[in-house]
DNA sequence: TTTATTTTTAATGTATACTTTTTTCTAGAC
DNA sequence: GTCTAGAAAAAAGTATACATTAAAAATAAA
C-alpha cells in the first residue's frame, strides 16, 4: 500500500508523460530479470502497481512488443519474450554487420573528442566490472557499440542497433542469471577497436570488432557469421 | 453517411482486431499520397472516417510512428513524416549493408525454388513497369529486397528490412508525385544480382547489388554521404 | 493599427465503462 | 478418476467520458 501510493505519485509528478514513464518501468523490470521470460504481463498487474489506467500501460506494452522484448497474443495475454541460441546468433549476424557498417562511418564521421568519448565509455565499463555491478557492466558494455553508431550520424542505424542491443542486454542478462559463471564479452577487445579507430585504419578495426564478436557468441565459420571473414570487400 | 456506415460495416467484420486495420489505412493513405508529407493527422478525422472509437486509431498511430512513417508531436498533433535527400541517403547506407548480407545469408539458406520464387517476383515487377501502375511496380520493385532477406531465414534482418522498405516505399513516391518522369531503379539488375545468386556466386552478387543500390542512390564507395548534387540520375 | 492578455476551442492524454473472448471452475456423465 | 459441458470469472479489445494542454480567437490596452 505505502509503496503503491509512493509509485503513484512518482509517476504522476510529470504527468501528461505516462506511457513512456510506464514503457520504461516495465522495460527495466524485465531487464532486471524481474519478470522473466515467458512469464506473463497482465495489464493489470501494472495498473495496479502504478496506480494508473490500463491506457498507457497498453500502450507501453505494445512499444514493447515492438521492440520484441514483449511478445503479445491478442486477446490472450502479453509476456516477456524469449530468446534461444539460434535468436541470439541471428542477433549478432545482424550486428556484425551493422557494427561494421558503424566502424565505416565512425572513421568517416568522428573526431578525436568523439573517440575520447567514446574511450571515456570504456573506462566506465572497466570500473563496474572492477565494482562486480553486472547489469552496469553490460550496460556500459553495450553503450559501447550504441556511442560508436552514434558517432557515424546515421539515425537508421542507431535506431536499429538500439533495438538490438536491448534484447542482447536482456539476454546477458538472463544467461548470467541462470549461471553465475557465463562469460562476458572481453572489455579489452574495445580498447583494442578504439586503438584501430583512432588511427583511421578501417580495416583493421572492422577486423578487430569481428573477432570480438565471434568470439563471443560463438558464431563458427559453419554458422551465419562466417562470412565475414573475407568481406572487407563490401561498402 | 451512407459511405461512413458501409466503412464500418467493412472494418467490423473482423472485429476484435480493429487495430491493424487501421494501421493499414492509415498506412496505405500514406503510401498512396492521400495524406501527403507534413500533413496533420488528427485521430477525429480517423475516427469519423471508420466510424470507429480513438483508442485504436491512437494505436496504430504510434505503431506508424515506430516504424517512422508518422511523427507524433506529445499533446499537439501527428503528422506525415517528411523525408529529405539526406534522410534517403542514411536510409540507403544502411540497406545496402543489409542486403549485402541478405545475398550472403540467401547463397548459404536458399534453395533453387527459393530463387525461382525470387525471379516471378522481378518478372510481376516487370508487368507492373509495362501496364504503368507505378505504386505497384515499386511495390513489386522492394517486395525483391524482402524476399530476399526472407530467403536469408534471419527474422531480425527481415523486420529490419520491412521497416526501412516502407520508408523508401513512400519516398520514392513522393518523388514520383512531385517529378512524374522520375526514374526509378533499374528492374533489369535485379535479374542480374539472381543469375549470380543462381550461380551461388556471392561476390558478384553483392557487387551487382551494391552497383544497382549506389548506382540509384549516388552513394559513393565508402558508405557515406550521398552525391545527389551531381547526380541528375537521382530525381 | 499593433500588441498583449484573456477566453475559447480543439486536440491529445488519461480514466473508466462496456463488450467480447478466453480461461477457469464446477457439475454431471461415463 | 477423468472427461466433457456449461457457467462464472478474468482478461483484453473497444468505446466513451473526463482532464489537460496548446493553439486560435477574441478582446482590451497601448
Amino acid at each position: 500500500m505505502e509503496k503503491e501510493s509512493k509509485t503513484r505519485i512518482e509517476v504522476k509528478n510529470d504527468a501528461g508523460d505516462l506511457a513512456p514513464h510506464v514503457y520504461r518501468y516495465i522495460r527495466d523490470m524485465i531487464l532486471s530479470l524481474q519478470i522473466k521470460s515467458g512469464q506473463k504481463i497482465p495489464e493489470a498487474s501494472i495498473v495496479e502497481q502504478l496506480g494508473i489506467s490500463r491506457t498507457p500501460v497498453r500502450e507501453a506494452l505494445r512499444r514493447l512488443s515492438n521492440e520484441g522484448l514483449v511478445v503479445i497474443h491478442p486477446r490472450r495475454f502479453s509476456e516477456v519474450a524469449t530468446f534461444n541460441d539460434e535468436d541470439i546468433v541471428q542477433l549478432a549476424t545482424v550486428r556484425i554487420s551493422l557494427d561494421s557498417l558503424a566502424v565505416r562511418l565512425a572513421i568517416r564521421n568522428g573526431s578525436n573528442a568523439d573517440f575520447i568519448r567514446l574511450r571515456k565509455i570504456i573506462d566506465e565499463c572497466v570500473e563496474a566490472e572492477k565494482s562486480g555491478d553486472v547489469n552496469e557492466r553490460i550496460k556500459r558494455d553495450l553503450a559501447f557499440h550504441i556511442e560508436l553508431s552514434k558517432i557515424g550520424l546515421n539515425k537508421y542505424l542507431l535506431n536499429i542497433q538500439k533495438s538490438l542491443v536491448l534484447k542482447v542486454h536482456f539476454f546477458l542478462m538472463m544467461k548470467i542469471d541462470e549461471n553465475p559463471s557465463t562469460s562476458l564479452p572481453d572489455i579489452q577487445d574495445h580498447y583494442r577497436i578504439m586503438d584501430a579507430l583512432m588511427e583511421r585504419n578501417e580495416t583493421e578495426a572492422i577486423k578487430r570488432l569481428r573477432n570480438h564478436m565471434i568470439g563471443f557468441y560463438g558464431i563458427d565459420k559453419d554458422g551465419e557469421a562466417g562470412f565475414f571473414e573475407d568481406s572487407d570487400s563490401f561498402i
